[in-house]
DNA sequence: GCCTACGTTGGAAGCGCTTCCAATCACGAG
DNA sequence: CTCGTGATTGGAAGCGCTTCCAACGTAGGC
């Protein structure tokens, strides 16, 4: 059994420094590639990662951070989503990936991260406007690419959607349906998409001239805050609601149903993110759709790219946003 | 700045090789010690992981691989909760973690984990009959512990719940109702917990002499199959059902609500799992508890101690259950 | 047929750390 | 006062790989 270089070059009669180049394609003679290779098949030889990302300074795994509350975690799919699209990159280009969950403080992770000096680079999300992490990680000289991004951000690589654009088409699409009183229920404030969807809404309302004076209830994505908003909204009047993602809006949407409010017909209903079952709800949910996945995927291109061409300069990349219109805000102006 | 240990001898005066002891407790004078440790402190040096992984032959960080369909993996909060497990306990102990997705096929990702020689062990979810992977993670030498565990994994290091006897325990309950058309809903058929679950199912049922021809549909712990199940059930006759997961048992809820069937009055309900939705389902669901994350903590430390203590043996672990009684199975005897 | 140049190859120098071993020292016992 | 002992310490040998550099051989140009 061959376990280090030296045992193959014995056992294929050429030198230690050939082998390496075989197994790294470095120029090497037909022959003797062949030759060399065949042993390498017969042993199963395989090169010692730690030995080689010492001698070669790259390691060829990358970071990804998701510094959540567990329940958050648990509670929605937007991180198994994101994973799912950083692997399936990663994977493909042969790269490791180190996963950070939030089982510490943010300094504490960042100290772990910065340590674990075999890291290429990493990925980590970039949500809200404060987040010490995300300042340490782009302080440090580990090449970092965010998902979602802070206008602060300006000089690093990120990968995001345009919320302002999205909140204001979607509720432009209200407001086409002849809705005045469109509600919105936010996001957790403090992070950015919450505040660039409260924008894109008020650009929209504001554009056509109207207010939004009590409209605005602050929520935090979940459920129980949705159905909360909703009870109040309710009190000052709406015939529209927003929710800032689809599951503060399946909250709002159990509390309309429970006191027989017809939608769309009294209230339409929007959600954001599109997430399965936004399509399965009675009735089915327009909402904004954002591929959390491609979000995932792109990073991971992203930070690959990256490390093959640091002179590049940070990449930037917006993906687009489709909005789904489906029942809960169909059938055209009010009352027609 | 101090980038390797040199630096740090260098400018604390000793040599290499104490600058090492300090930082891995070896047996150094307090003096040396506490002169060094400033050094370190105001140095901020951070030990090359690749050099101290060649070096020592240990990495410090272990994989874990959750190889399953991406929409399994969205599906439901198993995998989120096993990780949220595994990833509280390896913070811990400044363990890294690497993880693998089901992207590739079982062989190029048991490959792929081979291959990342710098490894110190992993965990894998065991959940299939047949697996390629896990049998090749424990034929390697690469210390493994499986999450769930087959009938032929005997030597293997494990963490797992008894199946059997938790679908004996629940199956039971039912009968103890005066129930004696329990029907069963399986989970996919070819894992363990499913076929585990029948048999406990059987077991409990042949005790209390009641047939079970015809009660036995099979399923794939989803709500569509859930219902579906059901559906076939009702026209055999059931009083009582058991679901194989907690998902199919809401898609089993659905279907009796929409036909009207009173619960428990004309069929009693449960499932398995206790997932979080199970308290909150009209009625409100008996099932089982098996904390998942708790599972996944448990393989963490059976991991790091195998690797401390490798003559130890193989680590087995049954983590108990617990039989969770709410609204669905109420109301003593039926009739009563 | 000779010189140049290029493609191949091996040797050797590290990459930064752990750890074995031997040397050193201070100290108490005899 | 000398010797033995144990606690500290430094030196040096790797861990297994990449990569620079020089040497070699051969083919092509003239």
């Amino acid at each position: 059994m061959a376990r280090t270089l030296d045992d193959v070059a014995r056992l294929s009669g050429v030198s230690r420094a050939t082998v390496s180049r075989v197994i790294n394609g470095g120029s090497v003679s037909p022959a003797t590639r062949i030759r060399v290779a065949a042993v390498l098949e017969e042993t199963g030889f395989r090169p010692n990662a730690a030995a080689r990302t010492l001698a070669s300074g790259r390691s060829g795994v990358v970071g990804v951070v998701l510094h959540v509350d567990p329940h958050q975690l648990f509670g929605d799919r937007y991180f198994s989503q994101l994973l799912q699209g950083v692997s399936d990159v990663l994977a493909d280009r042969s790269t490791g990936m180190m996963l950070w969950l939030g089982n510490r403080s943010k300094e504490e992770t960042l100290d772990r991260i910065l340590s674990m000096s075999l890291l290429d680079g990493v990925i980590v999300t970039a949500h809200h406007l404060e987040d010490r992490l995300v300042d340490g990680l782009l302080a440090s000289e580990l090449p970092t690419v965010l998902v979602g991004h802070r206008s602060a951000d300006r000089s690093a690589s990120y990968v995001d959607i345009d919320n302002v654009a999205a909140a204001d088409m979607l509720t432009s699409h209200l407001i086409r349906l002849g809705r005045t009183r469109v509600g919105h229920i936010t996001g957790a404030r403090g992070t950015f998409a919450a505040e660039d969807r409260i924008a894109g809404y008020r650009y929209a309302m504001t554009r056509a001239g109207l207010a939004t004076d009590g409209l605005v209830v602050d929520g935090d994505y979940t459920e129980a805050a949705g159905a909360a908003g909703t009870t109040r909204l309710l009190e000052r009047g709406i015939d529209a609601l927003f929710c800032s993602n689809d599951s503060a809006a399946a909250g709002a949407l159990s509390v309309l149903r429970q006191r027989g409010i017809a939608i769309p017909g009294d209230v339409a209903l929007a959600g954001f993110d599109d997430l399965d079952f936004a399509a399965t709800l009675e009735p089915p949910l327009t909402t904004v759709r954002q591929s959390i996945r491609h979000q995932g995927s792109e990073a991971a291109e992203s930070l690959l790219d990256l490390l093959d061409h640091p002179a590049g300069g940070p990449r930037r990349v917006i993906l687009p946003t489709e909005l789904v219109i489906r029942q809960s805000t169909a059938g055209g102006v009010r009352g027609v």
